[in-house]
DNA sequence: CTGAAAGCGCTTACAG
DNA sequence: CTGAAAGCGCTTACAG
């Protein structure tokens, strides 16, 4: 593969006028640059990934730190991970992806052998091992995800405490007084992921300030554990008219099949919202309102930020971004029930 | 970060030492080496990644082409991803994820760049795009998949073939002669993927030698048209009483949840066979007796392969795994019927 | 507007 | 068994 000697030859010009017409960091008459490009093509050269990086200026290189053990992983696992490379890209940026069995060894590893210039931090959970590690290793990072304590880091997440409040009033607007809410599974409120609580307690408190009568259920991800917590709500909640699903995917469709099976439609006898879902909503049958969670915004905001840190570097921050309700025809007022 | 000066000067040795008592290539008086390690440990010293690769030595890195793109992400993909990081860590490597949406810019980026010493390619269909690419890259390469053509390629894969004749010689062995396939979604067999292809035609080849009634129907991940698809297959073939599922887990999932509730029992009236899944079939239910399509296998085998391929050099292969069948009790002899 | 040269942190012949 | 030195391919002050 050509080096740079190669297209400073081919060229006719030294290598620091190669390396200058391609970085831009200093003028070049224009026929100067245009030879150098000219052979940069022919030769299809690219400057040396380990000579860059040797440099200490960049190694245009991430390292993204995703949660994934070998059973626990979704589709929504693997849509932060497209959409922090997709975003990467965008910076010219590459990413090595390390999984949870190596999450700090690898982070310390990438670190210390100068291998990444950043780091994103996925699925951060309230008293992330992570967290520690990076504030020793001095590496700039952006988290997606907000852990117990933000003090000194970046942190991106969509902002769960506002669009528990926006399912709960959508619903309120509506005239609907007695609201149930289907949660993940009962395993992950155990251990420390954060949003499943911020989530349930935004909602709580909201229908609270509302003065409604709602009720809160886990379930699991089988069928059998759907229609024993749909069964609870109602039992807890008789006459429930509106409901919000914080659930993954499989458990959505589950609740949609056991609705129609029992006759009960959507929206004339319960209105669904879908709420903080990474996956599209209106191929479920029928399509349900949703407050998307989207995978594309905030690991996008997560990698700006580390750039931009990169760059000119940006105070620590968590930036929560707002929901938005899109609606799909599964929710409707009261009245016409 | 310390630096490999740091580290000659804490053990009291020159830098050449340090290097060699690292890497082992020469031999050391023991007591150098042990000043060595704990000067290693004490500065929690690692060598700069750049450096390294630019000696032209290892990158220690690997790409990973893995045609992920935004809509078609499935568990199974990354299944296979999390393997192939799995194996590369063993062998000290760490991976950089390429995905679909830049396949053979990132692959181009990534060889001439000399970023990494190797490259793997996921999923790899009929006639790969990615596959003219290689050849001219010069990059050493493994496949997990089996192309048109394969010549100088090293290839990995389970044995379809084998796996589709023995799901049917399994039920033909215990008395069934009406044996149903139901496919995968039908746009897979339209573009290249090789895989479901060589199963569909294995499988009715070895009927065809054993003088079974068998039909063939493709499904989306949808009840409707699971339903729709077993219905033709009961048209077909009126009668039926095994079935082989060349599909995905929410398909086999809903499969057995229309058995069930259409009085089907699994295996007294159907005995069903989940062929070349790479999910659990024990948590389905009922459990299904399983050709597993082992990710940590065939990616393992592949990373393997492309280490050896790195490290002494190795033939061009296409090395076919042999499949196994795992009983779960969701087959029984036509007999109890 | 352009070039010659130093130096990033390693690895590895070359010497001893 | 160990060290001094070259050189990998860049980037970027330093000169002009």
């Amino acid at each position: 593969m050509a080096n740079i000697h190669d297209v400073a030859r081919a060229a006719g010009v030294s290598i620091s006028t190669v390396s200058y017409a391609i970085s831009g960091k200093r003028s070049i008459a224009a026929s100067t640059r245009q030879r150098v490009e000219e052979a940069v093509l022919a030769l299809d050269y690219r400057p040396n990934a380990g000579a860059r990086m040797l440099k200490g200026t960049r190694t245009n290189l991430l390292a993204l730190s995703a949660p994934l053990h070998a059973g626990s992983h979704g589709p929504a696992h693997m849509a932060f991970v497209l959409a922090v490379i997709n975003a990467a890209r965008a910076y010219d940026y590459d990413v090595v992806l390390l999984t949870q069995d190596d999450a700090t060894s690898g982070l310390r590893r990438v670190a210390s052998s100068a291998l990444v210039d950043g780091i994103i931090l996925l699925d951060v959970s309230q008293d992330d091992e992570r967290i520690a590690l990076i504030r020793s290793l001095n590496v700039p990072t952006a988290l997606v995800g907000v852990p117990r304590v933000t003090d000194g880091l970046i942190c991106v997440d969509l902002d769960f405490e506002r669009a528990a409040e926006m399912s709960v009033r959508r619903l309120a607007d509506q005239g609907h007084t007695r609201i149930g809410l289907l949660g993940q599974d009962p395993i992950i409120y155990e251990r420390g992921s954060n949003f499943p609580h911020r989530f349930r307690a935004a909602f709580l408190a909201e229908a609270g300030r509302l003065a409604l009568d709602v009720a809160f259920v886990p379930s699991r991800e089988n069928t059998a554990s759907v229609r024993a917590s749909f069964d609870r709500l109602n039992t807890e909640l008789p006459g429930m008219t509106g409901l919000v699903l914080h659930c993954n995917e499989p458990v959505q469709s589950i609740v949609l099949e056991m609705l129609d099976q029992r006759g009960i439609r959507v929206p004339h006898d319960l209105s669904v919202i879908s709420a903080c879902s990474s996956f599209d909503t209106e191929h479920l049958n029928p399509p349900l309102d949703v407050i998307p969670l989207p995978a594309s915004d905030t690991c996008g905001r997560a990698v700006a930020l580390l750039m931009e840190h990169l760059a000119i570097g940006v105070e620590p921050r968590v930036e929560l971004l707002p929901p938005i309700l899109v609606e799909l025809g599964s929710t409707a007022a009261r009245e016409l029930v």
